[in-house]
DNA sequence: GCCAACGTTGGC
DNA sequence: GCCAACGTTGGC
């Protein structure tokens, strides 16, 4: 099993909102080293959810791969931002896994907490200038960030 | 709102 | 293939 780490802008998309929907297909990202990570997600992975540009940002809960990657739909919508001209149903650029809420954090994990966690020091979401949307988690990193849980 | 860091684009 | 220009991300 992996271990991974997502972000989302708590307004574009929320923790609140994938507990509502209970499942979503994680569909707009356009990065390559991302989508690579996207693709190599496998059914039973965990994934922390991390709300970039808040306020402050914060690991805010956890989720599931409960469907590995398909072709992200958005990327054949000429109506979506995330269109791209480039990609076609027979060679689609982009995929997107699903993923299952799991939980929300009673207390968010506050980046600067996060930074005061020495075994978190090399976790790629805390390297300088790290905008990576999707990322890989060690083992430890994972059970360390969830033994910071309230 | 500022700006550093980084990815992408396109001219050559 | 280099690299300047530009766009985006995201912390502060």
């Amino acid at each position: 099993m992996s271990y991974w780490l997502v972000k989302s802008e708590p307004n574009t998309y929320s923790i609140d909102d994938l507990k509502r929907d209970k499942s979503t297909l994680w569909d707009g990202i356009r990065n390559y080293q991302a989508r690579n990570y996207l693709q190599s997600m496998k059914v039973g992975d965990e994934v922390l959810f991390y709300h970039s540009n808040s306020e402050p940002s914060a690991i805010v809960g956890l989720c599931t791969v409960t469907k590995t990657a398909v072709p992200d739909p958005t990327q054949f919508d000429k109506k979506s931002k995330y269109y791209d001209d480039g990609a076609s149903s027979e060679k689609p650029r982009w995929f997107s896994p699903t993923f299952k809420f799991s939980e929300a954090f009673e207390q968010p994990i506050e980046l600067p907490a996060l930074r005061k966690v020495a075994k978190l020091k090399n976790m790629v979401l805390l390297q300088r200038g790290s905008r990576l949307s999707v990322h890989p988690v060690t083992v430890d990193e994972f059970n360390s960030i969830l033994a910071l849980r309230s």
